[in-house]
DNA sequence: ATCACGACTGGGAGCGCTCCCACCCCGGGG
DNA sequence: CCCCGGGGTGGGAGCGCTCCCAGTCGTGAT
């Protein structure tokens, strides 16, 4: 522990550019070629800074990079905290895994900026056009969120989870979740269930929609109608659930089936079957959607639809780094397979 | 230089701390100390210098000020991956929100930092020791972990959660492990139950001594003995979980609770008590720790030793703001109150 | 031998801030 | 009336990097 050190205070003493380049007997041009791998080197050359560098245990100063290059090697995770469904489990952390992974090849660092009220939304604008990172991943917005929107005006790159509708213009990566639905009510078909309903997300939500259009095919091609007294719109929230199960077994009570949009919503519906003396699945089946923690542990076991929730995250991830290495926002558009985890409760 | 600008792509065109000086008919010198809130300025200048700095909308270049600075305003979440226990739900998004929360306030920044490989672990000592962040916020390490010592020793603020031992030497902050598993069996006690078995985590954590540590205290108070074998050890794991309540079982087939170290483990611990027949909690009374999701939706719902793992981000961050705010690490240890949360398996 | 031309290389000129020293100006004491 | 001391202020000197423009060499062609 040098007296030096402690006295000149943290950040001092580390070697820098210009160190390496005198040990190594070069230029500094030279050292910062070799660190960023330019071809325009020669061997002996690279060699000879290669072990000044590891000698000195020289790592570049980012904040002089950054400053003198105009970039921050770094990307945000924006995730608006108000928005329960995405920060809950088990979104949020399987989704920092995937983004992580597609990082860790890189130098880009992630910065996590959680947007709660709309003070700290002004902020995270004010923050993005300060170009205070490179890129956004955009997690969990609502659809009349005007963040969006304002990243679109920055031409920052973007990659948004989940499009907000149809014509989403940002680049998105989302799961199937018209197949997801399709597959889950095909399931419950071929279980031999005749009266099928499902609890619907907020239908302001893309993908909420895209769960009942999935719904609704699967009924066409069964042959079965999609009644609309079988449709009940909740809002994801287990009570939610619970007041559309309420609603369903009072309007339709020959439902033999319920296809969930969300396993919250599955548990709420879950307990109103109880309390109603319905069993599952042997009365009504029944099928959530995210194979959360709470599918595997409810009793039964919830048959549900599995997003691939981590390698949503690194393809969003990679859309951002493509993006930012091109030097221009592109428009992918990114959907990714969903499967069906089929349980005891089916 | 205006062709130069325009060449240079985003994030040209912002104004500098020098076009907010000339707007403002004032030097440089002034406008920064305006910004950083020195009180060595006029109010008259302040005025002039806060409209022109409204005007032209001026956001300070973060690098710039970073480099010029010598400190970088942000911290590092450093999160290991593997420690499955903390990144999994509910840990991992809670305490993020509460750091959030704490963080809020503050210009500061907030790094994600996942280590999963020794690689990585190897690239994030680099990264620290670059001096990238002001501070960091190291969760769910194990006990063997180099990671606290390497930090330690680049006296870099560091706040630990979860200490390692009874003599943690960095900054922590911890949940009452202790208090709360004493209350959790006490509960027991009052239930009128008499045999009461504990599964607990890996005694090489600290956290898990503790809760036995509780556990014991209470069957003390009680006048109950802890018999040896009443107490199975597992690792935090739903299989686990499982083993230990089997083994239980057929150690001590007279057992009238269980009071199992992690929520999880509880779970296990409640598949293999249906298995035998024994009802929960007629039979067998049942009480896990964390309060997660989990518990809340088992069958009978658990109850529940909650932590305020919220809480505990957001004073692992206050407590690390409050480090490097004073230029020098401190050792303070905190200590957050538990809370038993009944339901009905007990 | 001369010339042009790549392949490499050195280092000046910033990037936008903070730090800090010098300076200005004004009131009060000698 | 001069000097001193502070509050207030301007701006030079970097912070450690990247960019890019001049070189400096060899080399093959002429």
């Amino acid at each position: 522990m040098t007296a030096a050190r402690t006295v000149r205070g943290r950040g001092a003493g580390r070697p820098t550019l210009e160190e390496v380049a005198a040990r190594a007997g070069v230029g500094r041009g030279t050292v910062s070629r070799v660190i960023n791998g330019s071809p325009r080197v020669s061997d002996r050359t690279r060699a000879a800074v290669e072990a000044a560098v590891a000698e000195l245990g020289y790592v570049p100063n980012r904040a002089a990079r950054a400053l003198a290059a105009n970039r921050t090697d770094a990307i945000a995770l924006v995730v608006p905290e108000t928005e329960t469904r995405f920060f809950a489990e088990p979104y949020f952390s399987e989704v920092v895994r995937g983004v992580g992974q597609a990082l860790a090849e890189t130098e880009m660092q992630l910065l996590l900026t959680l947007v709660g009220s709309d003070r700290e939304r002004r902020r995270l604008a004010q923050y993005l056009t300060g170009h205070r990172v490179d890129g956004v991943l955009l997690v969990g917005v609502h659809a009349d969120d005007p963040l969006p929107e304002l990243l679109e005006q920055l031409d920052m790159p973007v990659v948004i989870s989940g499009p907000r509708s149809e014509d989403e213009p940002l680049a998105s990566v989302d799961s199937d979740n018209f197949a997801g639905a399709r597959a889950a009510v095909a399931h419950l078909v071929a279980r031999g269930r005749r009266s099928i309903a499902t609890i619907t997300g907020p239908l302001d939500v893309y993908g909420a929609r895209r769960r009942l259009d999935g719904y609704r095919a699967a009924l066409a091609e069964a042959g079965l109608p999609a009644a609309p007294h079988l449709i009940s719109p909740a809002d994801f929230t287990e009570e939610g659930g619970r007041g559309a199960m309420a609603d369903l077994l009072g309007r339709a009570p020959e439902v033999d089936a319920v296809f969930a949009a969300s396993d919250v919503m599955a548990s709420g519906a879950r307990q109103v079957l109880r309390e109603r003396g319905r069993r599952v699945p042997e009365d009504v089946s029944l099928v959530g959607f995210d194979d959360s923690a709470i599918a595997r542990h409810m009793e039964p076991p919830l048959t549900s639809v599995r997003q691939p929730i981590e390698e949503m995250g690194r393809a969003m991830t990679e859309l951002l780094l493509a993006q930012i290495a091109a030097g221009e926002p592109s428009r992918p558009r990114l959907v990714l397979p969903t499967e069906l985890v089929v349980r005891s409760s089916t």
